[in-house]
DNA sequence: TGGTATAACATGGGAAAACATGGGAATCAA
DNA sequence: TTGATTCCCATGTTTTCCCATGTTATACCA
């Protein structure tokens, strides 16, 4: 079977005056052991920016890709909408990837950002927009409590 | 595993008075890797213009002969427009390519183009419509948001 | 165990390459 | 010839690449 590859961790790096920030080393071993290349856009429901491997969207098209679905009107506004908004970021020889002015803005981030992952994506937040979100979720997730199941939390 | 080809981001190039607008760097080094050429064509339901790989239509054209039964008298028809109208879209040393006066027209372009990633096929649009296209169908999507899977949209 | 050497990593800055774009010469067609 | 199309070169800008430095983590040894 296939080695399965999971984003982990949270990591605050900076980011500078060109808009360049380290990828996170553990997930630059992703990328490179996948073969693969990171691939961002602009979360559709935080301010944050999201990222996965480009394989991850590659299977989405492969779904759109049959001729039955090539006229229609739904699916085409959503290709429009995620395809028209990611972009490859490969990173350098030092590990940086260079972040595009309008996923910054969306994420309002400035001069540090924060790598959150989510298994098979990861998400960048500014530092501060995260804590509140982190906060927001824990209670979120106590509030639900009981209804968790098979994830450990039966003792 | 074949290596992926997805045409992504949105690019505005500015369109010179010869009709030449460079393609985007991203999309030149598919078509080379491809093997294969850009094709356009003036879409069906949008003013603007859908631009694939000859591979995607390939595909399309054999998927039509081979069952006969599997599509509907309209997609029949709706195939035979596209071809119809499609044209191959080589792009010369400088990375340029030149849109009829039948495209550019459809689609309203007059100095500037916004190209559009939309997976396996990508968009040219007027860049005010473009603007307005992307409006819609962010609150189009979002009013359907619960429905949407394996978008990276679970969070 | 404590301390030091070594390697990996994050980060800054500058050099080099790639890119978008304008213009002109050469080529072709009506 | 006229108009259009292709090819080539020039230029300014952006992006990518490479080297240097300080910091942190890991390995090693006494």
């Amino acid at each position: 079977m296939r080695k399965t590859f999971l984003f982990m961790d949270t990591v605050l790096n900076k980011v500078d005056a060109k808009g360049r920030v380290s990828l996170p080393s553990d997930y630059r071993a992703i990328v490179k052991e996948s073969e693969s290349e990171i691939v961002c856009y602009r979360s559709l429901c935080a301010p944050c920016i999201e990222g996965c491997l480009e394989d991850l969207l590659e299977k989405l098209a492969s779904e759109m890709e049959d001729s039955l679905d090539f006229f229609s009107q739904k699916q085409d506004d959503l290709t429009n909408l995620i395809f028209g908004d990611a972009k490859r970021y490969p990173f350098d020889s030092t590990g940086r990837i260079m972040l595009s002015e309008k996923l910054l803005k969306h994420a309002q981030i400035t001069d540090s950002a924060v790598f959150v992952g989510k298994g098979r994506k990861f998400q960048i937040w500014n530092p501060e927009n995260w804590e509140k979100e982190e906060q927001r979720i824990r209670t979120e997730v106590l509030k639900n409590r009981p209804s968790l199941k098979g994830a450990g939390n039966e003792s």
